[in-house]
DNA sequence: TAAAACTATGAACGTCATACACAGTACGCC
DNA sequence: GGCGTACTGTGTATGACGTTCATAGTTTTA
């Protein structure tokens, strides 16, 4: 608020940039921007989103848009963070299912728009949207007796997670796209080039597998139960993280005898919050 | 070996280019251009790697490397699969052990050259390095029950929890590079700027510890504590699955009562292996 | 009404990946 | 030993792209 010397995109995202007072009104604003991006990139995927594309399709020439945006970078990071929709609300839900709900929203928004794949780069968020859903994991986690840089490592892994098993199911369901042109558009298919390729003698294990057929089914590589099965490994985790604390926040209390740290467990939380 | 219809660069990779007999001999070869192509994206990262960049530095015009590869993207693919040393040898490790190094390795190798980041798709490899670790890590599974599917699953979401682990490591250690120049190079100044945007209303939970000064500890972000945490996570549910393969394989071989089933648990393993 | 502030445009530049025709080179066969 | 052939590397060219900059146009303030 005091010195306001962001980047110039995410002073323009955040409103903090001065209204302009004199000169014709701006014909565009970053929203309509990113979302003709959006667009583009949902029908023709990443390659088609080009500064040309995106002004053509908002209607003024491709440099009108370095009036709103610094770079096309910074188009890229506007866009992965306008394609999360609202959160969810936690209030009064456990936090093991919120999150478990929270991270399977956030794969199934990768899966809706995969072209934000190449752009995720796991770097903290710095866009309202994304802000967002970090502010809704921690309210979820509060009161648990995790302090705040626990709770961000559980976002974040939990996070990265939905991003690699959105890439590790898109990769498998659109198939290796890259080599789609030479015949390779199945696991089965995947599995044949292996055998073709792999000698025993070097690839002994899994030369093995591929011969006794591994890459059959191919249908069923990926599917909602690897999901589950490693989202639930990693709440348990954090269940267990959570238990350890509530017996280190126990044994606190009991030797700080003050009956205000022993308030209820679920709702108050705040050993941080409180100030 | 029949067929042999992969795609030229694939063919090539592997050795099954019938050798010239006539002309001039090629003055390269993928080794060299892949090795030079590293050695540009390790120096000036993977922006610097150009056709030309790489093809002067191995001392041909950079029309010349189309003889060896197909496009761009094929390098990519090369370059990917080449920075993998070989995999240490799991016979006689304990499969957890194994795996842990199996991953923290990998982990490493990703960290030594972040630009396998915006590389690595998650796709099943196809490159003869990639493969021979994948090949080890079924050879680590041998024996423990699960079938070639699960081992298949376990790898990658190994492998996948290596390559999320080291972008988050690289972007919180390099810092948030893209904002660099505006001052953003630490966690500290991440939270401070956004001290600034955060609207108390709107995000409660996270301004809340954002003014408590979670970022405030910034190199304790990220640190090897969190990998071992998140890595353990996933072998413990690992070492769950299998257990319950074992108690299915036992109740199996109760009811076909055939001793050569309830062989050794440990070395032959192979319910499939086993042709 | 004139100046000031601001917007969109068009032309231009440098870079890049890639296609294609051509020239040079070495081997195999006569 | 010479010729054809198959193969390699080069040069030129092309089109797309991101980005810069001077300019023209537009709206508000004084």
């Amino acid at each position: 608020m005091a010195e306001d010397r962001l980047p110039p995109v995410l002073r323009r995202l955040w409103g903090h940039e001065p209204v302009p007072r004199r000169g014709p009104r701006p014909r565009l604003d970053l929203a309509t921007i990113t979302a003709a991006a959006i667009e583009i990139a949902d029908a023709e995927g990443l390659a088609g989103v080009s500064m040309n594309s995106v002004a053509t399709r908002v209607g003024v020439a491709a440099t009108a848009l370095y009036r709103y945006i610094g770079s096309k970078d910074d188009l890229l990071v506007l866009m992965a963070d306008a394609v999360a929709p609202d959160p969810p609300d936690p209030s009064g839900r456990p936090w093991r299912d919120y999150l478990a709900l929270w991270t399977r929203i956030q794969r199934d928004i990768v899966l809706r728009h995969t072209w934000v794949l190449p752009i995720a780069n796991f770097a903290p968020p710095l866009g309202p949207r994304r802000l967002l859903w970090l502010d809704r994991a921690f309210a979820a986690l509060d009161g648990t007796g995790l302090d705040d840089g626990e709770k961000i490592n559980v976002a974040s892994t939990l996070a990265g997670y939905a991003l690699t098993d959105a890439a590790i199911v898109h990769t498998a369901g659109t198939g290796l796209q890259e080599y789609a042109d030479s015949g390779i558009d199945s696991a089965a298919d995947y599995g044949e080039l292996l055998a073709e390729v792999l000698d025993p003698g070097t690839y002994p294990a899994l030369s093995a597998a591929v011969r006794a057929g591994v890459f059959r089914g191919a249908e069923s590589w990926v599917d909602d139960a690897d999901f589950r099965f490693g989202l639930d490994l990693l709440l348990d985790g954090v269940e267990q993280l959570i238990a350890r604390r509530t017996s280190d926040r126990r044994a606190a209390d009991e030797r700080a005898s003050d009956g205000r740290a022993a308030a209820d467990d679920r709702t108050s939380g705040g050993h941080v919050a409180g100030k």
